[in-house]
DNA sequence: AAGCTAGACAACCGCGTTCCG
DNA sequence: TCGGAACGCGGTTGTCTAGCT
């Protein structure tokens, strides 16, 4: 990376901004306002990078910028929106006037994601952690027991580290194993060797890990149509998780106990030979959060209420497909993304289902992260095709 | 009182994208 | 069309402070 120029002069002043140096920057931008921030330094007097010039200005100085704390609307909406789009906190941001990205994005990592952590829910994928597992698990299973918590993503290692039994945290129960889930110092430690191997066998074996023992190898395709049928499987058979403090956001409603999030699932080409189904790479893509209200079906239980114009302009792609939906005779009350449930098994079918839109649209997050896992925990099985 | 720990948030860094000559 | 500069974003680090031992 070429730094800029203005950052080149080995002068500039890094560190906390003094109030002379906010002054000058404010008096600049009232005289000139704000764009061309590599000539601010200079004609404002500071020895600062104008880099570092627009960050103080955008982040702080602003005139319209919020300082008091987050409402729990703001809370609310904040979550909701990481649900639908992951880390995107300029877009997030913007649905919450006053604020800044980096307040956004501290707020998150100080406060939220401890806060879903300690309900039992994992806040990267938005779901439940023992269904991260459980889906983990399913895929894991092709590492032929090679597995490492080191792939797992920060909130579910520090779980292992904290909890290390397999079985799925009761949410009451798992708040007092997720504190200090943002804290560096414990991920420094977390990082120290010899204690990131996890026992082998750790993940149950399930029918993928079957048929990759004898296929070998699946293609991404295959593996990412994998994951989402067990995703969506695992969705409705997962656990009830109802924040009290967002009695409607994490609700995954069921009406079988006893059934394993994992025992459905099932290698994709089976399960599309068995069900009828049929993927593609639309189905992977990030749309549904982003429908306009009326392309929504009816009766859906969670509308996002930002505008949907405002953000996410890419993944727009076969609407007028994505846009079906089920609504049948069994109460299924899902958004359009699980338009695979048609076909799906009818033991999937006899559970009452709800699933939030949140649970849904994060369904891409948790995609993004497994697909990366796979190409670089898979990277000796992507390049050895059985076919 | 001193040292330590953790929370909060400001600021920096690196990278990708966009703009412009 | 190309290359450099500027901009924007997300991840990470630094610093301050309050609370605890």
């Amino acid at each position: 990376m070429v730094r800029p120029p203005c950052c080149d002069k080995l002068n500039v002043k890094k560190g906390l901004w003094t109030e002379e140096e906010d002054a000058k920057i404010l008096a600049y931008v009232s005289k000139h306002g704000t764009g061309n921030w590599t000539a601010v330094p200079k004609k404002a007097g500071l020895r600062r990078c104008g880099k570092s010039c627009r960050l103080r200005w955008t982040n702080y100085l602003r005139p319209d910028l919020k300082r008091e704390s987050f409402t729990p609307q703001e809370e609310e909406l904040i979550i909701r929106l990481h649900a639908a789009l992951g880390s995107r906190w300029s877009i997030i941001a913007q649905q919450l006037p006053g604020r800044t990205d980096n307040d956004v994005k501290n707020y998150w990592n100080t406060k939220l994601r401890k806060k879903l952590s300690e309900m039992g829910i994992d806040p990267v994928t938005h779901k439940p952690f023992s269904q991260v597992l459980a889906d983990y698990g399913n895929i894991g299973g092709l590492l032929k027991s090679r597995t490492r918590i080191g792939s797992l993503n920060r909130d579910m290692k520090n779980s292992f580290m904290i909890k290390p039994e397999p079985h799925p945290p009761q949410p009451a129960i798992a708040a007092e194993g997720f504190s200090n889930i943002n804290n560096r110092r414990v991920m420094k430690t977390m990082a120290s060797p010899g204690i990131e191997p996890i026992q082998e066998n750790f993940f149950p074996s399930s029918n993928i890990n079957q048929h990759a023992a004898t296929c070998g190898s699946l293609d991404l395709l295959s593996q990412l149509q994998a994951i989402k049928l067990v995703t969506e499987a695992s969705n409705y058979g997962g656990y009830q998780i109802i924040s009290p403090q967002f009695p409607n956001q994490y609700t995954l409603s069921l009406s079988s106990p006893s059934s394993s999030s994992s025992t459905s699932s099932t290698c994709s080409t089976t399960a599309q030979e068995k069900a009828g189904l049929a993927f593609s790479w639309r189905d992977f893509l990030l749309e549904d959060a982003f429908l306009p209200y009326d392309h929504h079906p009816q009766g859906q239980d969670h509308i996002p209420e930002f505008e949907s114009k405002d953000i996410a302009p890419q993944n727009h792609s076969g609407n007028e497909t994505s846009a079906e939906h089920i609504e049948d005779d069994k109460n299924i009350i899902i958004n359009n993304n699980s338009r695979v449930l048609s076909g799906m098994d009818s033991e999937l079918l006899s559970y009452g289902i709800q699933a939030s839109s949140s649970t849904e649209s994060s369904f891409v997050a948790a995609m993004l992260d497994q697909e990366n896992e796979m190409f670089s925990e898979f990277a000796n099985l992507l390049e050895d095709p059985c076919y």
